[in-house]
DNA sequence: GCCGTTTTCGGCCCGACTGTTTTCAGTCG
């Protein structure tokens, strides 16, 4: 059972206890919810730390659920769970995928209406349309339209989407805010500002003085599709691919109480709130109140226009965006021990390259020439990059062919690198400004592991590379051993020092393959090899919470864009997000160095 | 059912919005 799978079950369990004794236990329903997200977004499969005995590492499960599940895992399911389910209809579990539709609506509906097992929700589609929903007790015309509007959603419902999509979709609705001159300021919020890899809902908050106004504007945004809501202080929104854009306003002077509550992650803020009770405080979008002795209504409401002031004020260092995951900022935050993190301006190299430089590789070839990947470096202010196409393919060359293409590469990269020097020399000259400029191109290469294990190039072939990345193309679906030891093996070679794109996950398309993540970074950490943080926004791998455990364990990382054309250079700051969401500081990674330090690194 | 910076017992985040209601329940973030 997926992690994924489990948590839809103990979501289905805190449903059955909602309708079945909801007054005996209301927080039994809540920890089952709990314990739902916590397995959700855990870092490991949870039948790996049941086997390795730590299940109890997950929060929010405990004792009981924990016992729960081990039966599942050994005997594939659980008595106790059946029996809270049991007399209950299936279907209701399935129609609980609409949103809008809760416990009770879903009992309801399964119950009163005939529902089909196979398609329930095509089944409950069919009979809104014949008004049957609007018969029912408790139920209108109204619902039944949002009932029909929500699974028309559902339908039509895209794939979470990629970073520069969501972020491009945000800015184009913050100039649309913007345009009502009594928005004073509008900030994309919540995942987006976190940086998670993917994002669903798009959320803004606005500064305003004048909410009504600025929420009429919000909802004729030219794109909205439907008006899902509009109240005093938020609206929401339908946009083409059925993507859902909240807003929220709040005035100047509690404006850093919005951006706090806004931002999330929700975990980061039920922490912060359960934090701040004990304090005697209560935190909501308006700000903090404050128990004060002899003051009428015991509680004093304090504003905050700042975010800053506002973590300030509960005696915190201010937490950026990235780390709001509930994972230990707060903790980390109260003994002042947040990390320095990682910034684009501490990038000094981009170590994942492909030119257009023909060496017939054995996958996609880059679009741009070196010399245009160096003037883009320079304007980025890199002080080295590596050219890092693919391996020549195996099955067209003979080895004697394979080394021919590599040493023509290795030929027009000296040259390239012999111009470089003359250059910088030219630029040194007095009075002169100084303009940064790449001093070195490396000559490097990706070269695929086999699910043998060995490399897709002759040894030989080394004697022309400064150093290699390695990574994963072909037989995703090897067990986590063979997997293991293939990466193993590939990363051995003395002048291999980069495992590129290490889970080889495509964001909405596959997952990454299986690795036993121990041995991986131990190994990384004995024999100096680093770990590639791709910055490509459909993989953004390694992933956040594998760099926030290379980290810790002291595993070095590189970053890389994966770059086939000039401009997808620029998309290092999904990287930088990536390292920044995995807690890694300007240390933490290899290309921050100057060039001398990196060379020595490499030996 | 979970959990511990006053606690192994006694708490458990906080508020908005909607529809069907005559004061609130359900759902969501």
């Amino acid at each position: 059972m997926s992690n994924l799978e489990i948590a839809e079950l103990l979501r289905a369990v805190a449903a059955s206890y909602q309708l079945k004794d909801e007054e005996k236990n209301k927080f039994r329903i809540i920890a089952y919810q709990k314990a739902a997200d916590a397995v959700e977004h855990a870092s490991s499969e949870l039948k790996d730390l049941w086997d390795e005995g730590k299940l109890d590492e997950v929060p929010s499960v405990g004792k009981s659920i924990g016992k729960h599940l081990g039966e599942i895992f050994r005997r594939g399911r659980s008595e106790h769970f059946e029996e809270v389910m049991k007399g209950l209809p299936n279907q209701m579990f399935e129609l609980m995928a609409i949103p809008g539709i809760g416990a009770k609506t879903a009992y309801k509906l399964a119950t009163e209406l005939k529902i089909s097992k196979k398609d329930s929700v095509g089944s409950l589609e069919k009979l809104a349309k014949k008004g049957k929903i609007a018969q029912l007790q408790g139920f209108g015309k109204d619902s039944e339209k949002d009932i029909l509007e929500s699974i028309a959603g559902v339908k039509v419902m895209v794939k979470r989407h990629l970073l520069p999509y969501a972020l491009q979709l945000a800015n184009d609705i913050t100039d649309w805010l913007y345009g009502n001159k009594l928005v004073l300021r509008a900030d994309p919020l919540g995942s987006l500002r976190r940086r998670t890899s993917t994002v669903g809902d798009i959320d803004i908050g606005v500064s305003s003085n004048n909410p009504e106004a600025v929420l009429e504007h919000f909802i004729h945004f030219p794109k909205a599709q439907r008006v899902l809501e509009k109240g005093e202080r938020t609206a929401s929104i339908v946009v083409p691919g059925n993507i859902q854009v909240d807003v929220m306003v709040q005035s100047p002077y509690a404006y850093g109480a919005l951006l706090q509550h806004f931002t999330g992650s929700k975990h980061h803020n039920i922490a912060l709130r359960e934090y701040a009770q004990k304090k005697g405080m209560s935190l909501s979008e308006y700000g903090i109140r404050t128990k004060i002795q002899n003051y009428k209504p015991k509680l004093k409401m304090y504003q905050y226009s700042t975010e800053e002031e506002f973590y300030r004020a509960l005696g915190l260092e201010w937490i950026p965006a990235e780390l709001r995951e509930c994972t230990g900022e707060i903790e980390a935050s109260l003994s002042e021990k947040l990390p320095n993190l990682l910034e684009l301006k501490d990038i000094k190299a981009d170590l994942q390259i492909h030119s257009s430089f023909d060496i017939e590789t054995s996958h996609d070839l880059g679009e741009s020439s070196m010399r245009e990947v160096i003037e883009k470096a320079n304007k980025l202010g890199y002080e080295y990059i590596a050219f890092t196409e693919h391996n020549p393919s195996q099955s067209k060359h003979s080895d004697r062919q394979v080394l021919e293409l590599l040493k023509r590469k290795k030929d027009v990269i000296d040259q390239l690198n012999y111009s470089l020097v003359k250059t910088v020399k030219k630029s040194m000259q007095p009075a002169k400004v100084f303009v940064k400029k790449v001093k070195k191109v490396f000559n490097a290469l990706e070269i695929d592991i086999r699910p043998s294990g060995k490399l897709s190039i002759p040894d030989n072939g080394f004697d022309y590379l400064d150093f290699a990345l390695v990574s994963i193309h072909s037989s995703f679906r090897q067990s986590k051993k063979e997997m293991t030891n293939r990466v193993i093996n590939g990363l051995s070679h003395p002048k291999v020092k980069i495992f590129a794109h290490p889970t080889a996950r495509k964001l909405n398309e596959r997952e990454g393959i299986e690795l036993d993540w121990e041995v991986i970074f131990e190994f990384c950490l004995n024999e100096k090899k680093w770990l590639e943080i791709n910055a490509d926004p459909m993989r953004l791998d390694l992933p956040d919470f594998l760099v926030r455990e290379a980290v810790k364990k002291g595993v070095k990382l590189t970053l890389g864009t994966d770059a086939h054309h000039v401009q997808a250079m620029e998309n290092i700051q999904f990287g930088i997000s990536v390292a920044r969401r995995g807690w890694a500081t300007l240390h933490d990674v290899v290309n921050t160095r100057p060039l001398e330090e990196f060379e020595k690194m490499l030996y």
